[in-house]
DNA sequence: CATGGGATTGACT
DNA sequence: GTCAATCCCATGC
């Protein structure tokens, strides 16, 4: 399947956060279907390109279509898509996804890193949070900047007649803009992160 | 150069 | 429910 070009990125982020779920993520012998993201811009405080042009938002400000990675809690590595035009700091930040390929590497992955082996058993325990996706694929911050319209990092497209109900909820982990409904999540989809969204009544 | 705060996860009470 | 791990990098002196 060919990977969603540039164009798809270059839109206002809200609509590529929406659109990005039900399209898959693929790295190496890895993939999986994107079932959550959070859209950031740098129009408000919770996203990075808030304070400008620096050394660590770089890629933000790029072009649309690249790799932002970056080091959470230093632990973590969370991977984005950025969106919009040249100058424009805003990404989507992956936070989830059903895993479709390369589970045993994914379980392999994932215990190295953890003293029990009983929660990478569930295959939606996998990827079911952004640190924990880019862990089970091997994404590391040396992606940072990578084309995935072309590079080894790609999404691809929803299959179509495939598209997911999606529920539009507060994006979680943040202390700032916390009001903004800026999270979507494939409804019901059991590989979604915890908090699970509220799902209207 | 020193400091402090995270777009998280997993272990533990 | 609480809390620590661990490091990048923005900020301020």
């Amino acid at each position: 399947m060919k990977a969603l070009a540039a164009d798809f990125y270059e839109r206002p982020v809200l609509e590529v956060a929406r659109d990005l779920i039900g399209c898959v993520v693929e790295y190496g012998d890895g993939a999986g279907v994107i079932v959550e993201t959070e859209a950031y811009h740098q129009s408000e405080p919770a996203c990075h390109a808030f304070v400008g042009l620096t050394p660590r938002t770089r890629t933000l400000f790029g072009p649309a279509g690249r790799a932002y990675l970056y080091s959470s809690y230093g632990i973590h590595v969370l991977l984005n898509a950025v969106c919009e035009r040249p100058g424009i700091g805003a990404a989507v930040l992956i936070r989830a996804l059903e895993p479709v390929a390369g589970l045993t590497t994914m379980r392999i992955r994932r215990q190295r890193a953890r003293s029990s082996p009983v929660q990478v058993a569930r295959a939606t325990e996998l990827c079911s949070g952004p640190g924990k996706l880019t862990q089970a694929l091997g994404i590391g911050l040396e992606m940072n900047g990578s084309d995935l319209t072309t590079g080894a990092v790609r999404i691809t497209p929803c299959r179509s007649g495939c598209e997911p109900v999606i529920l539009t909820a507060p994006r979680i982990g943040i202390t700032k803009a916390i009001d903004l409904p800026w999270r979507f999540c494939a409804a019901g989809n059991p590989n979604v992160s915890k908090p699970w969204p509220q799902p209207p009544r």
